[in-house]
RNA sequence: GCGGAUGUGGCGGAAUUGGUAGACGCGCCAGCUUGAGGGGCUGGUGACUUAGGUCGUGGGGGUUCAAGUCCCCCCAUCCGCACCA
């Protein structure tokens, strides 16, 4: 074998092994366990990022760790490739965003595979091809035959002077990105599907899902936002006309000083044709922003509408206001108020001094004039109701109404029905059509798929198919009829994408069943934090709506996740002369230390003038300090690039990006290098049964089948790899001190080597698969099992024991590893360093825990 | 604002069930090796110290024989919030 490690070429050679021996193409095995492995699609946004370079790292080596187990692993890659950023990219290239897409799926396909990933490229798909959105579209089709799929105003931005939809990252400062326009919010007409009807098995199911982490659980529980209230009608005083809320605290319904309508309520829109202050005021609320976030942290305004409401109850005048807090997408678009006991009502009632009344009893330190109390508690100043608990309070409540046919208790969600209409180009045509005489209607089976046209020009602004009049037009039943131009949300096509793997080339159906029941649920998926409820949750509901229709059995599409987090590298700047910041890429600066290792200066490469340390941040375009994992894998190797961002954090956390740590990684895959080669070029070997082993030997046996145990239960169970690299790095320095001059050295040290290289097979492929038949192996790598425990190897005879005096740390002994307490507890006592400390106090306690610690209590 | 997470040496991190805080790696320090390519090997490296120890896991309090780990309060940073993917 080479003496010396020399990735570029061994990889290069390996990954023509892989292509040409076809070693990852999958197959249905029947009796043979399965393991479908999943790593969320990129975005072909042109180059691989470090992002998915971790996130494809992972999904990498559990595959491969899984094949060891000797399972049938699946593991596939595609393109999600639809979206925003090929329009953009089309417009300022002055191409077609189908050319960009197809390019960068070529470039970054060949990127993959020079990171050695296992993938079945025999399956490879890309959402943006007809043959892939045409089972969309029928798919949609059989929903709306279904009754899940239905037409609704919705709200978006709208830029004034490009006559266009924005995306909310299209909004900056409430202004549209390129015309610089001041956004309205404008409602048109949208393609919804009712999740809604799915929210309460959405919810329920989570508890099925023990392989996902809790806190991703936790917040598609949130989203979901079940609550029990009760919905109840408000007339309004002279008119017959009304309108509904809906409220989780009921017991605070004697506490209504005022309620809210929003400011697009028709009831708020028909008072304000007299009125010119409300008319001005929801003339204002058309520019703020629709997101959340801006919602809950803008000011609160609002403005009286004049009209008064009646109490349900009290039948008390209670006023009208409208406000720019409630949203008429959201519930009935009005809120009941009760400033006494919720605390943005307070805050309003404050402002425009409207009545505060306390309802609900405080505890000693809670005043009304200072905050709303929220918490809940007996009633009081409610009437009938004065003294009942929130419970009682809520049934006596919810009944009255009830009985006086003004309300009822329901169920609500927060969550809302998934609208998928997009106003633009590139992405699914929607294929639904719209008849002279209105009505809207799905493309029948035999004209889909609708095929979106590819060789366009974009202007920027409109897109291609809505500009060329001639596209939408069509017929239906021989009559004229009009394509539906919007597009649908690319979250549809990574809905359900996991699921078409298993038959990806089947052009007579959506799914074939028999396929996709023998592979789904996917056993482990794996993809970024940022996806925990949006994407996760649609496709929990493409799945279940698939499941409906009878093409899959399970209910649930992703048994196993795993969320992995961002990378990180430092960031540098400078300040430009205009004020601002020139960012500079980290490859272009110095570092300079002091003796204890902390950074002192840093100055650039060209000019040796200092830079500013700015930290760590997200590796992105704006601060100049993305690594580019090409130039990494030229330099190192992907072997190398592999260990060192799955050792260098566990896969939840952020990873840091350090040059001189991937320096390390490279540093520890030529010391497995060297190793293997010194034990080739040492001698003969003999079978282990047949040779008698030292004391020496023993304990080295032991430490590697005390690595072995840890590193399976690292990968296999605990899914922290970096600990587990770390396990094998402290072995390769036990083993690289241990001697191999004689047969019995050797043949212990064979073992070793063998383990080793199994061990980091599905992190360092490459040169395991080099490695493994420079050994002498007959076999290759890739059928190789994972190692086993050979538990004769753990046994201790000694165990170390921690001695302390109140719980402090005074000695360690060694005692038999069958001693008892009180052999174990004489020895203690009878150390120098623990007798001192006891010497003037009364032993009170010993407690002991067997073979780990004994700690002696005295005073 | 709401929801979710994170915080441990100079740095990334380890400590899995409440039981030796700092494994492993980086950096730094010292020594050895004519050392051909982003060198190799050996040793040291939390702080303070009167050299016995003492202190130390974002801050403050608590439970316990024992707390990085459990409980309460606070601070900082990051992610998501429905048209970026």
């Amino acid at each position: 074998m080479e003496s010396t490690y020399n990735p570029q070429s061994i990889e290069a050679d390996v990954q023509k092994f892989w292509t040409d021996n076809q070693t990852f193409r999958a197959q249905e095995v029947p009796g043979k366990e399965k393991f479908y492995c999943l790593s969320m699609f990129p975005y072909p946004s042109g180059r691989l990022h470090m992002g998915h370079v971790r996130n494809y790292s992972l999904g990498d080596v559990i595959s491969r760790y899984q094949r060891m187990q000797g399972k049938n692993v699946m593991q596939p890659m595609g393109w999600d490739a639809f979206g925003l950023p090929a329009e953009n990219a089309a417009i300022k290239n002055n191409s077609a965003p189908a050319k960009w897409t197809y390019e960068n799926i070529d470039y970054m396909r060949n990127q993959l595979k020079s990171l050695g990933f296992g993938y079945d490229w025999h399956r490879e798909l890309a959402t943006c091809k007809k043959d892939y959105y045409r089972w969309e579209q029928w798919f949609f089709t059989k929903l709306y035959e279904k009754g899940l799929v239905y037409k609704k105003n919705a709200t978006v931005n709208w830029d004034p002077v490009d006559q266009t939809v924005l995306a909310n990252e299209q909004v900056i400062d409430g202004r549209g990105w390129r015309s610089g326009a001041i956004v309205e919010r404008k409602e048109i007409p949208q393609w919804f599907i009712k999740i809604t009807d799915y929210a309460e098995e959405l919810l329920d199911d989570l508890a099925l899902l023990d392989g996902w982490p809790e806190q991703v659980k936790t917040m598609q529980r949130n989203w979901i936002g079940r609550s029990e209230g009760v919905e109840m009608t408000f007339q309004l005083a002279d008119s017959d006309q009304s309108f509904d809320i809906y409220t989780t605290r009921p017991d605070t319904l004697m506490g209504v000083t005022y309620v809210a309508l929003a400011a697009q309520h028709p009831l708020a829109l028909a008072a304000a044709e007299n009125n010119t202050e409300l008319a001005n005021f929801i003339k204002e609320c058309k520019t703020n922003k629709a997101t959340e976030a801006d919602m809950a942290t803008m000011e609160k305004k609002g403005v009286d509408t004049g009209l008064t409401a009646i109490h349900p109850i009290t039948g008390k005048p209670v006023p009208v206001w409208a406000a720019n807090f409630v949203l008429m997408d959201y519930g009935s678009g009005a809120v009941m108020s009760v400033p006494g006991h919720d605390q943005r009502d307070w805050e309003f009632a404050k402002k425009y001094n409207l009545e505060i009344k306390q309802v609900i009893q405080g505890s000693d330190s809670d005043d009304i004039t200072v905050a709303a109390i929220v918490e809940k508690n007996i009633l009081i100043n409610s009437g009938e109701f004065d003294g009942l608990d929130f419970e009682q309070a809520f049934k006596a409540i919810s009944d009255k109404l009830v009985s006086e046919n003004k309300g009822k208790v329901t169920v609500n969600y927060r969550l809302r029905d998934w609208g998928v209409s997009r106003q633009r180009y590139w992405g699914t045509p929607i294929p639904m059509l719209k008849l002279a005489n209105g009505e809207s209607v799905p493309v029948p089976e035999d004209q889909l798929p609708v095929v979106l046209p590819e060789d366009v020009i974009m202007d920027g602004v409109t897109s291609p198919i809505k500009s060329n009049e001639e596209w939408a037009k069509t017929t239906y039943n021989g009559e004229e009829a009009f394509r539906e131009t919007d597009t649908f949300d690319t979250f549809m096509e990574s809905s359900w994408y996991y699921a078409r793997y298993c038959s990806p080339n089947d052009d007579s159906q959506m799914l074939d069943p028999e396929k996709a029941n023998y592979w789904l649920p996917v056993d482990q998926y794996i993809g970024g934090i940022e996806h925990a409820i949006l994407h996760l949750l649609y496709a929990r509901f493409f799945h279940k709506l698939l499941r409906d229709v009878g093409l899959v059995e399970s209910s649930e599409p992703f048994k196993s996740l795993l969320c992995q987090g961002m990378v990180l590298a430092d960031t540098y700047y400078r300040e430009a002369d205009n004020g601002g910041q020139e960012w500079i890429a980290p490859s272009d600066v110095i570092v300079e230390r002091n003796e204890k290792g902390q950074i002192i200066s840093a100055i650039s490469k060209h000019d040796k003038k200092p830079v500013i340390s700015a930290g760590m941040s997200k590796m992105s375009k704006s601060k100049n300090n993305g690594i580019d994992p090409q130039q990494v894998i030229d330099l190192y190797g992907a072997d190398t690039v592999r260990l060192f961002i799955m050792f260098t954090s566990p896969p939840e956390q952020t990873l840091e990006w350090s040059d001189s740590g991937v320096e390390g990684a490279h540093r520890f895959l030529k010391r497995v290098w060297k190793l293997a080669y010194d034990f080739t070029e040492s001698g003969d070997v003999a079978p282990l049964a047949e040779i008698t082993l030292s004391s020496d030997h023993k304990t080295l046996r032991r430490e590697v089948h005390k690595t072995i145990a840890k590193v399976t239960d690292d990968i296999g169970r605990r899914n922290t790899f970096n600990t587990a690299i770390a396990a094998i790095m402290e072995l390769m320095n036990h083993l690289s001190k241990a001697p191999l001059s004689t047969i019995e050295d050797r043949t212990v040290m064979q073992e070793a080597v063998q383990a080793v290289i199994l061990m980091l097979t599905p992190i360092a492929p490459h040169m395991c698969h080099q490695l493994w038949k420079d050994i002498g192996n007959n076999n290759h790598v890739e059928e190789a099992l994972w190692p086993v425990v050979d538990k004769a190897a753990l046994i201790e005879d000694e165990k170390l024991i921690i001695v302390q005096v109140n719980g402090k740390l005074r000695a360690k002994i060694t005692v038999a590893a069958d001693a008892s307490k009180e052999q174990v507890e004489s020895l203690g006592l009878s150390e120098d360093n623990v007798a001192k400390f006891i010497a003037d106090k009364t032993v009170r306690k010993v407690i002991y825990v067997p073979g780990k610690l004994l700690n002696i209590v005295a005073n």
